[in-house]
DNA sequence: GCCCCTATGTTGACGTCGTTAAGTTGACAG
DNA sequence: CTGTCAACTTAACGACGTCAACATAGGGGC
């Protein structure tokens, strides 16, 4: 058997769960496979008996979910800092979107691991949903949008997800070579749709050239504000 | 041993193959897990040795695969019957995405395989991806969208997709009371932000007032087109 | 200084999984 | 009737998650 870890002194040995959690995403990381995560392999990896995670996991499942936990805190931190960097709450609400998509692609895996389980933890979602709520409400309340925020946010970040997920899982589509004119292209069309969406009567579906209609005369005036400036 | 199945004709061995690969998706439909689909198990509910399968299937990875397969055809046809029933463009283009979003709250287990999957069915996946594009074409030559279809039909999959997403896998989300509403609001909301953002130039995010001007005159300019009627 | 107690691990084992190699069976051609 | 070959079975291997039982170090009470 190679070197051993040191043990742990009494009261210190939640530091072997840092490590055991660090190790696990790690191999995520290397692999780019979550069944790369096994007990075996993390406590190898870690130097330590694989029932010895049993002291700090209470089995396979609770550390993959402690692993869950750590991204989308990463995430939640990563939306709230894109969001105050700007002013104007349809900007920030874009910069949101953007900053949300980046994650994703930036740490694929991960991303993968948090969307994809099965039983995902609910209460981290929560808290990084809230996070586009905030975004939401300013835009409702500047005017831009209307409607429950709840509501908005939820129909907004669908998209968003939607993005990142396809360009993760299934990249043999024919994706322009740059991503970000998806990504541009994503962020735009959920302002502007949501936009014209809640500011148009439930009733009915507009036909194509209705919709023409309408559409051109808002990007005359858009573009004609854009002239003034 | 429980009532074995009787053997298989020479030549007709491929019958087994059909057995196998339903009693799989009924595994995965059952518990709602995909782990539950074992080659054991699924051996077991056909009435055969495990090893059996290899004689069909070259592993487990393929088994699954295989049930993918069957699973995207059901997709696409669903979205070109859907496509199929309307004539306006644009309405045709909303029906599709509803079609897509209710096949998947339908067959959530599968829509979370094909999906989430690392090594997703690239040739499969395409295919259906051909009808939503077949869809986006009509809007181009319609003038109600413009651009290349692919980019409008993959940004436009990816709003639906991720609407579908987050419902399957995040029920613990504000969801409205009816989902219909979410599913509206997205298809709505892309079609308008499609329309809108592919008939603006690229170069710069309106501000929020700005954007505000120019989705109010397109309202005006719906409803009094609605009026006229 | 000694002892014992608890936190911190380890050993060994069980059942299940995917996968493979080798053996068996039964329908059909000649 | 007989041999052949597709269609299956038997038996086994290593890796996995999990659990019960055992070992050991370090610190507090006397």
């Amino acid at each position: 058997m190679e070197a051993r870890r040191a043990r742990a002194r009494p009261g210190d040995g939640a530091r072997l769960r840092e490590e055991i959690l660090r190790n696990a995403e790690q191999l995520l990381v290397e692999t780019g496979d979550e069944g790369a995560i096994t007990l075996r392999s993390v406590a190898q990896r870690t130097r330590v008996t694989t029932p010895s995670v049993y002291l700090h996991f209470s089995g396979k499942e609770a550390l993959i979910e402690a692993v869950c936990l750590r991204v989308w805190d990463e995430l939640g931190n990563r939306i709230r800092e894109a969001v105050g960097r700007v002013t104007d709450p349809l900007i920030a609400l874009g910069e949101c979107g953007r900053a949300y998509v980046h994650f994703a692609l930036d740490h694929p895996v991960q991303y993968r691991l948090l969307m994809m389980r099965p039983s995902a933890s609910t209460e981290a979602s929560k808290a990084c949903f809230g996070h586009m709520v905030n975004a939401v409400t300013a835009c409702v309340e500047s005017g831009v949008l209307q409607g429950n925020p709840d509501t908005l946010a939820l129909t907004m970040w669908t998209a968003v997800h939607g993005c990142a997920a396809l360009l993760i899982t299934q990249p043999a589509l024919p994706w322009p070579d740059d991503v970000n004119e998806i990504i541009d292209a994503t962020v735009r069309m959920v302002g502007f749709g949501a936009a014209l969406n809640t500011h148009l009567p439930r009733r009915r579906v507009p036909r194509s050239a209705e919709l023409l209609d309408g559409v051109t005369a808002a990007a005359e005036r858009l573009k004609a504000l854009g002239r003034k400036k």
